[in-house]
DNA sequence: GTGAAAGCGCTAACAA
DNA sequence: TTGTTAGCGCTTTCAC
């Protein structure tokens, strides 16, 4: 910029309102300034604007895995609402390890992001305290914070699960099982939560072979699933707990040839194309990170007020495998 | 910093020795520093750090669409190779729109990432160049650049779509339609070019109805499958240019009842469960993220030379519905 | 082992 | 309309 001030002759401050399009500066003295910028190729440090202005016009965004066709469309969502806001989106995936989260997270506040939305992986999030009190402000979503409150955004995974599960119930199943994530993870519990308040509301027992939280391992889930749907008292029905366990239960259970009745927590993209379709619990993921990111924005603009708690309805949607009688 | 500095009675260059853990810093003097830095709550200013060093650990990553399964695992395989570098990933969605494609980059180029990845929507990228003259590494991914010369890294898309057409010949058929994405895009261009290919190489005549190609939109493509389907001359079978477009297809075929062989480029979960399962061209989408990644940090590490084309093979995977004989 | 001073490239505040 | 000065928070250089 010095270089451009110097070539076209004008002082600093003159070629920073080129740049920056304030008013107060001749057609001359503009033309003159473009032209050394275009023959010195300059283009604006923003990293020293960022310095200066304190804002960084940059969002930043940590969920579990950017691959996973439920956090996609999440991600997509914040990033339309960062760019109808003027800012840029940082990424970073955590791999459900709460220690890497915190490390992302943390970088991301060292780079003076304006705010963060997080779907966490850690049960703990005093390590934020300082960030917020510094001014960044963080929304979370899927899953609440850990040990401080903060704005979130979640789906219903207890009323969803609950529904799912009388679902299966109402089409005559009394052996259901639920296959789902490690507990520690908000939505898994949630959802386990519902399932055991339907079976109680339908006066069905649930024996301890019957629900399995874990990883998301395709082995594991597989194993799982053969396990509670053969063997001497099997299973009629299963809920699966997210569309990762889903995925692996379809693809056991057609392997296996069984006709046990499946609901599966989220959509999933051709679910209706199976046979039979698969009845699922859908959330909008999309919805979720547009909820979230607005809410971050807000603070953004000033609002404030108590952190707010935001949840949203889910939706059962029947296609087929969660009608199927038990068998026999 | 300063805060931190006053409090512990120390030299701001001892403060950021501690930070940095840099050597030449008494175990005490380090202690006292580190009590300030934490009743203070400080973190240091990352983008001071930057201005300071030139270097941002920050690569961008610009592609047409986060939430599409064929670039989310492209995105992750770019993340996790940054992380391995130390870098964070800034990113964002061009929407196929050439101008939002060069406004994103611009953007990053200012905040002066130190390269990118781009998935290119514009054709020509001449834009780039004196970005590229100031050190920002590039790297293009999924499609070629225009107009500037540029480390790439392509799948096979003649070649593939050239296999999966012989593939549908093989099997008998005769009359074959191609339904693609805007010929502008640099893999539909190709795979079209494979698919007229493979008809001349078998010396099948390719009537003007038989190719489509335009927006992926479902209603265009739902449409442009009935005409070719139906009607006094149908074709037998079916070549989709991607995944959006073989998801409808197959949608469409489905509603409709028509026994019409189908063949899809990429590969997408559950393909293999549809009935009948979907044979696809497979490109490895993580694998060409993890290319064009390695390739942006061997250059950022000060590799010289050329700019490398490499061009990754594709797999023809037969699942049924590429086998099925011509009707009648 | 430690610290003072200069400066990265920009913008805010204030002159001229 | 235009320019000058100071300083954002850090690292580099060099002196102590």
């Amino acid at each position: 910029m010095k270089d451009v001030a110097a070539r076209a002759g004008v002082g600093l401050k003159t070629v920073s309102r080129v740049v920056n399009g304030e008013p107060g500066v001749t057609q001359e003295t503009e033309r003159r300034v473009r032209d050394a910028i275009d023959a010195l190729g300059f283009r604006r440090n923003d990293s020293a604007r960022i310095l200066r202005k304190g804002r960084t016009a940059t969002v930043g965004l940590v969920l579990e895995d950017l691959a996973d066709p439920f956090y996609a469309p999440l991600s997509g969502a914040v990033e339309d609402v960062a760019r109808a806001h003027g800012s840029l989106l940082v990424h970073g995936s955590s791999g459900e390890d709460p220690g890497r989260e915190e490390e992302l997270v943390l970088a991301l506040c060292a780079r003076r992001v304006d705010g963060l939305v997080v779907v966490p992986a850690s049960t703990d999030h005093r390590y934020l305290e300082p960030e917020l009190a510094a001014g960044i402000a963080a929304v979370f979503v899927d899953r609440p914070p850990g040990r401080i409150s903060a704005d979130t955004v979640l789906s219903d995974n207890y009323g969803g699960a609950r529904r799912a599960v009388e679902h299966l119930v109402g089409h005559g199943h009394r052996r259901i099982g639920f296959i789902g994530d490690h507990p520690r993870i908000h939505t898994a519990a949630e959802r386990l939560r519902g399932y055991r308040a339907a079976m109680a509301g339908a006066g069905l027992p649930v024996a301890g072979a019957w629900t399995s939280l874990g990883s998301t391992e395709p082995a594991r889930v597989a194993a799982e699933c053969l396990r509670m749907t053969t063997g001497p008292d099997p299973v009629s029905a299963l809920f699966t707990g997210n569309n990762r366990v889903t995925v692996t239960a379809v693809r056991t259970l057609t392997a296996g040839g069984r006709p046990v009745a499946l609901v599966g927590f989220d959509d999933f993209e051709l679910a209706d194309l199976l046979s039979p379709g698969i009845t699922v619990v859908a959330q909008d993921p999309a919805e979720l990170g547009r909820r979230a990111a607005a809410r971050l924005f807000q603070r953004l603009e000033g609002a404030a007020g108590d952190p707010e708690r935001l949840e949203l309805p889910t939706r059962l949607v029947a296609r087929g495998s969660g009608e199927r009688p038990p068998a026999g």
